[in-house]
DNA sequence: TAAAAGGTTCGATGGTTGTCTAACTGACGT
DNA sequence: ACGTCAGTTAGACAACCATCGAACCTTTTA
């Protein structure tokens, strides 16, 4: 009865706020759109994209990877990137749990 | 054509930006919660039960009132805060459609 | 009119953060 | 082993922003 186990987990209050700030930055959001348009996403393709440094795309990529919006696995030297949309539903609802709420 | 009358009228970039920002500080998110809970806040409830200053508040409801997530009127000396959910629900949607989609 | 109370505006300040360059690590091919 | 390319890390800098106290405006009440 500790855990329960409903189809979309809870969002821990800290992780609703990173998912938050995540979104919160312009560059970081298309940086998330640009992955999300993709299954997988390389990430040597965002820097041809975007006219940011590769040392800031890193750090983007970091801030979505701990707010739980991107997964990122390295394949030999690449990062492929993928989009995490169970994150992203979760926070939607929990934003309409909180505020939108009846 | 230039114009078209969807039932939720899209979320103009400039906005949502706005939104997101509004939605990404804490405290500001809280008051939020605060004034989602009550039909009718009045403004000096939210500086009980928060322990910052009016000055804070102030600039927080402006911020919410800027990004269209509450609106406040005057009633003679008080302000009424009530939230527009309409416009989180068009966040979120335009979030899921950005990031979400398909 | 004066005082009090609710909000706003103004500077100032300290902390956060987006961005860069430079140096580093790791993987691949020759 | 070497050079190259992908990405990370560290440090620095500038811009932004949450917060405050103080002064101000407005409404109500005495």
């Amino acid at each position: 009865m500790t855990t329960r186990n409903p189809p979309r987990p809870a969002l821990a209050a800290k992780q609703f706020e990173l998912i938050a700030k995540a979104l919160a930055d312009p560059r970081r959001m298309a940086l998330l759109e640009a992955i999300a348009a993709k299954d997988e996403c390389p990430c040597v393709q965002l820097r041809q994209q975007f006219p940011v440094s590769k040392a800031t795309i890193s750090h983007h990529l970091k801030e979505l990877s701990r707010a739980g919006l991107v997964e990122a696995r390295r394949e030999g030297q690449f990062l492929n990137c993928e989009i995490r949309r169970e994150t992203l539903e979760a926070y939607t609802a929990e934003l309409l749990r909180r505020a939108g709420g009846r």
